[in-house]
DNA sequence: GTGGAAGAATGACCGCGCTCAGTACTGATC
DNA sequence: GATCAGTACTGAGCGCGGTCATTCTTCCAC
């Protein structure tokens, strides 16, 4: 046996192994059929752990969905980042950004909307939901430094930025817009992205 | 007994009376002790009718919080307008009505947010959202009004109030601002409409 | 090994919003 | 009045997310 650098009992192990059954579980019943069509129990059930325990990993069902989406939208900002490198033009690089984000969130359109009402209407002290925060902010952020390219909206980059996670959210959540494919929603927000850039 | 001109009957009358007694327990209920602290079955004692006539009148607790708020909307919404005509600055103008909205938004936190929440992710066919709707669609319309004096902002006035909609939902909304004071969410809603407001 | 403290896991249980099969009421028709 | 179709009302009950007293597991001290 080599050298046990890290003092990892069975039970850190055991409580390791229990997030990635529950992930797994969460992810899957979600993608196939949407946060509201599962209940915890069937979450549970497939994790192979009592009902109860579930919560101790996570506080909320909302917590879990936050946990699955969070990966997909890391995935989707690096994406996006890479994409505005090679755009000039500011408005074409802020929607290169946009545009894997809006993607990724509408891949299940039920489960993208509810990580959205999470991510606004739920609890910030939560892990997960921190997380989600932090990956908004990395969005803005990446949004910033495209605009700093340009002297005109350099001054106002961050607002700007903040802006157009506005407009995001307002193109993706409402149950109106429910149906609209990816590129209806992009091409609404372009437009009032194109409006708040200077010309 | 004057003509009877139209045939309302008991069953009429006693159904606008329970509407009543309804819209006047939760409104009541809401205001005292918030949304989430008041259970439906107290609703329904309140207004004197069996739990689940209620739902006869309003299909989820959500509409029924939308009946109550929207009455609230409309007033700060007319204040707002008429605050707006003597001003002649944009923003200002454009604040003018912001600022009472914010302010019947914040009068209880949780019943606001709780509203904006219902607004976006609703059903838009009930008939409580619809008006809901319908009042954020005069909100935007003031603000074009406002916009349409000013031959810079005019050609887009339509596409800039609906964004400063989103960032007025976006500053009032999140678990993160719902401590922040009336006059810490006007403030940060102005600094962002200024950005976008030409000069 | 043995004892026992600390922590993790459990599932019966709770309170909630909401439903629906059954009941009561209304008012038109004779 | 009596009959009856249509409508409104009701509250027991369901399914859900989430809790908590109890049980089980780990691992350290000796």
């Amino acid at each position: 046996m080599p050298l046990a650098s890290k003092p990892v009992g069975r039970r850190e192990r055991n409580k390791q192994l229990k997030r990635e059954r529950i992930m797994a579980a969460a992810s899957e019943l979600f993608a196939e059929r949407g946060v509201d069509e599962v209940t915890t129990q069937e979450i549970a059930d497939k994790a192979d752990i009592g009902a109860g325990t579930l919560f101790l990993y996570a506080k909320t069902k909302g917590e879990l969905l936050l946990l699955v989406q969070n990966s997909l939208y890391a995935e989707a900002l690096v994406q996006g980042k890479q994409a505005a490198e090679g755009i000039t033009d500011p408005l074409d690089a802020v929607m290169a950004i946009v545009r894997p984000v809006v993607e990724c969130n509408r891949k299940q359109v039920d489960n993208g909307r509810t990580y959205l009402r999470e991510i606004v209407f739920g609890d910030p002290a939560e892990p997960h939901h921190r997380e989600a925060l932090g990956l908004t902010i990395q969005t803005e952020e990446a949004i910033v430094a495209v605009l700093l390219r340009d002297d005109r909206t350099a001054p106002d980059a961050a607002t700007l930025a903040h802006i157009v996670s506005a407009i995001m959210f307002v193109a993706m959540a409402p149950t109106i817009n429910s149906a609209n494919p990816v590129d209806d929603v992009v091409q609404e927000i372009r437009a009032q992205v194109r409006v708040i850039l200077p010309v």
